[in-house]
DNA sequence: CATAGCCGCCTTTTT
DNA sequence: GGCGGCTATG
């Protein structure tokens, strides 16, 4: 009955996407095709008669939801269902509903480095010292309170502590500051929204009627403001579809709620749930070590991975001396699969922190490796692009002083320190924003004559601009650039390594394109929709060189082959991640979700030292390598370095020696299998009987030998 | 008021 | 090892 477009759908795969009565959960191991299944049911939807504007899809990154617009086109689905993250989402609502959420609909959306300014800010005002206050740690916990809906007004009332009352006074703080730029940070985006979505009916009745389908993917991943924009979205029709796999949840630390895809059924009572077990993308034996790795989490539910392909290549856990010997590995691999015939796109290195990537890229180079680091945010974050947005965001939104303060003297006109602060004081003493103060330095008395003459003519340039920012977006950025002083200041310093000018001429031509594709080009979505840019979106599928990003990045992906980099404690599972089990069990998925990204073959590795801030330290496996359930050696291959401190180990009487068979009191009997001698502090590594592998402090571990 | 240089602080993952 | 902020100097 269906036609040839959807021969290709396992059975679960056609009831899936079929189904069209009521809630639809579908949970789904990685490689099963959860991502496929929403894009086909898009056009099953529009087959069965679904207007595609009464379509919505929420994807996890830009480049999810570009993909799978592709993917949809490319079955006949024609263009007009909305498809985008929440956090886009989000933006169009609050810009089409900004009277009745309250906030005006040019807002600025501050990224991490203008809220760092913001909470600064706060903390000061609240005359707060910031090393016992310190600002990344109340950013962090006023995210938390806003990811659970939470504002200033239901903190207050609940904080009862001295530390939750000063927080709440700085949140507070925090709260004013982004109004009075007009400004939204990440989080309220989706507190606004779901704050909108509560208190006006007549809105959500609106957007229940146009969204008449909604699809969700990578649910295990919404955190409890998401899941209560979807609840109010579909509270009309409750055609809700949902794709996620609870084993792949890495955000918790962002406000993922896992218990969102777990009570799914709670929520919606008559949901017809959807298992996809099959896996279509790894050989068995790549399935086999996740699948042993994923055991080890105690709060799960049990789910089988079903290979549907043969065996293949064994999963390959290398040891190498130091990162850089290990980079150098990863490069002499690729090389030899590429001249196998392998292409360099289909390969990928995955990384805990970005900071790792430094070696891989230095050794890439030497050995003329084409490469891709997959940073979208990079870009955005250089000088030459940020001065120039930040005019952009002046003329936007004058109300944004974080901008305001950025270009007001930049390029260097003479607006120095002293002169911004009398201003700023002017400007608070009669409550005005610095903008507005700007247009009154001619009286303000304290002003010298040469000042307040500089500040007319930055104002009137301002002005100048202001006069045409409707419509596109790159005519204006490129006026503004030579214009405001900017592109004379850079051409003498820009050199052809520095790129400078380039940087911005990119810049640029992405307005250019961004002017072509808008339905309706302007200023304030273009400015919003790139603070949205995530370093996911920068990966580029299509160009041949070898994509190198962090495992949260490759979160989606898939390739042939695939390595892994530092499987090392405190690396992969994180040392800030390691307080309790519910962080460790996250790590654990984090690397489960890096291993089943390969589809034919997966390199696992760690390096015995490691140079950290500088210094080479001895390093310890990870805990996670013994629960791959794969044989490795562990001790330095014949033809590698042998340090000196090795032979010390093992000849320090009283001390553990690989092998040994050791007794603890609580975890039984297990193996060492590494002794790190750090004199009283030494640590030895342990794979007990029951599976288990801990790195134990020996003085405080009471192991006897057996 | 601009600039250079130094000190001290932080350093996971990201929409 | 990198950046932001502060200070000293021109």
């Amino acid at each position: 009955m269906h036609d040839t477009r959807y021969s290709q759908l396992t059975c679960s795969q056609e009831k899936a996407v079929f189904h069209t009565e009521g809630p639809l959960l579908v949970l789904a191991g990685p490689g099963s095709g959860k991502t496929r299944v929403i894009t086909y049911r898009i056009a099953a939807l529009i087959d069965s008669g679904v207007r595609p504007y009464n379509i919505c899809a929420i994807t996890f990154t830009n480049k999810a939801a570009d993909e799978m617009r592709q993917r949809a086109a490319a079955l006949g689905a024609s263009a007009g269902a909305h498809i985008s993250t929440f956090h886009s989402l989000c933006v169009r609502i609050l810009r089409r509903y900004a009277a009745q959420a309250g906030i005006s609909s040019n807002f600025s959306v501050y990224d991490e480095s203008d809220q760092s300014r913001c909470i600064k800010q706060a903390v000061k005002d609240s005359e707060l010292d910031s090393t016992n206050f310190p600002p990344a740690r109340m950013l962090e916990a006023i995210s938390a309170l806003k990811n659970n809906l939470v504002d200033v007004e239901a903190f207050e009332a609940e904080a009862e502590d001295f530390f939750s009352k000063t927080l709440a006074r700085i949140y507070a703080r925090y709260q004013q500051i982004l109004n009075k730029h007009s400004a939204l940070d990440f989080d309220d985006l989706l507190m606004k929204t779901a704050f909108l979505l509560r208190s006006h009916p007549a809105v959500c009745s609106e957007l229940g009627d146009r969204f008449k389908f909604l699809l969700i993917d990578e649910y295990q991943d919404t955190n409890h403001a998401q899941y209560k924009i979807a609840k109010s979205l579909v509270s009309q029709h409750n055609n809700i579809c949902a794709t996620g796999d609870p084993d792949q949840s890495i955000y918790r630390w962002r406000g993922a709620d896992i218990r969102n895809i777990l009570a799914f059924e709670k929520d919606w009572p008559d949901a017809t749930i959807v298992k996809l077990e099959e896996n279509f993308r790894s050989t068995a034996n790549i399935l086999q070590a996740a699948d042993n790795l994923i055991a080890f989490n105690q709060k799960r539910k049990e789910k089988k991975l079903v290979p549907t392909k043969p065996p293949g290549k064994d999963v390959a856990i290398k040891v190498f001396d130091d990162e850089l010997e290990e980079a150098e590995a990863v490069a002499r691999q690729v090389t030899e699969l590429a001249e196998q015939g392998a292409s360099l796109k289909s390969m990928a290195v995955f990384y805990r922190v970005n900071a790792m990537s430094r070696v891989l890229e230095e050794v890439f180079i030497q050995n003329r490796i084409p490469y891709q680091i997959v940073r979208g945010v990079e870009f955005y974050s250089r000088k030459e692009i940020r001065d120039l947005l930040a005019y952009l965001k002046v003329l936007a939104n004058p109300s944004d002083e974080i901008a305001l303060l950025r270009i007001i003297n930049t390029p260097a006109r003479g607006i120095g320190k002293t002169t911004i602060d009398k201003i700023r004081d002017y400007a608070a003493r009669n409550h005005i924003t610095l903008i507005e103060g700007l247009g009154r330095a001619a009286q303000i008395d304290s002003l010298s004559k040469a000042s307040k003459a500089r500040i007319a003519v930055f104002a009137d340039m301002l002005n100048q601009f202001n006069k045409d920012i409707t419509g596109q977006v790159a005519p204006l950025a490129e006026r503004v650039f030579v214009e405001s002083g900017l592109a004379e200041s850079l051409r003498a310093e820009d050199t052809k390594e520095k790129g400078t000018l380039e940087n911005v001429n990119e810049l640029i031509n992405a307005a250019a394109r961004y002017d072509q594709q808008a339905e309706e080009p302007s200023l304030p979505d273009y400015l919003q929709q790139i603070a949205l840019f995530s370093d996911a979106d920068a990966y580029d599928a299509s160009s041949d060189r070898v994509p190198l990003m962090t495992l949260h990045a490759a979160k989606g992906l898939e390739f042939g082959n695939v390595f892994i980099v530092g499987l090392e404690d405190g690396l992969l599972p994180h040392e800030r991640s390691t307080n309790n089990e519910d962080e460790l069990e996250e790590e654990r998925r984090l690397l489960f979700v890096g291993i089943t990204r390969a589809k034919a073959g997966l390199y696992i590795s760690y390096a015995r030292y490691r140079t950290v801030r500088g210094q080479m330290l001895r390093t310890i496996p990870s805990q996670f390598l013994y629960e791959l359930g794969i044989e490795f050696g562990e001790r330095c291959d014949e033809n590698q370095y042998h340090h000196e401190d090795d032979d010390e180990d093992r000849q320090t009487p009283g001390e553990f020696v690989t092998g040994q068979l050791v007794r603890h009191k609580s975890f039984g009997v297990g193996t060492v299998k590494e002794f790190v001698d750090m004199g009283e502090n030494s640590i030895v590594v342990v794979k007990f009987k029951t599976g288990q592998t801990k790195s134990l402090v020996v003085k405080y571990a009471g192991l006897s030998k057996v």
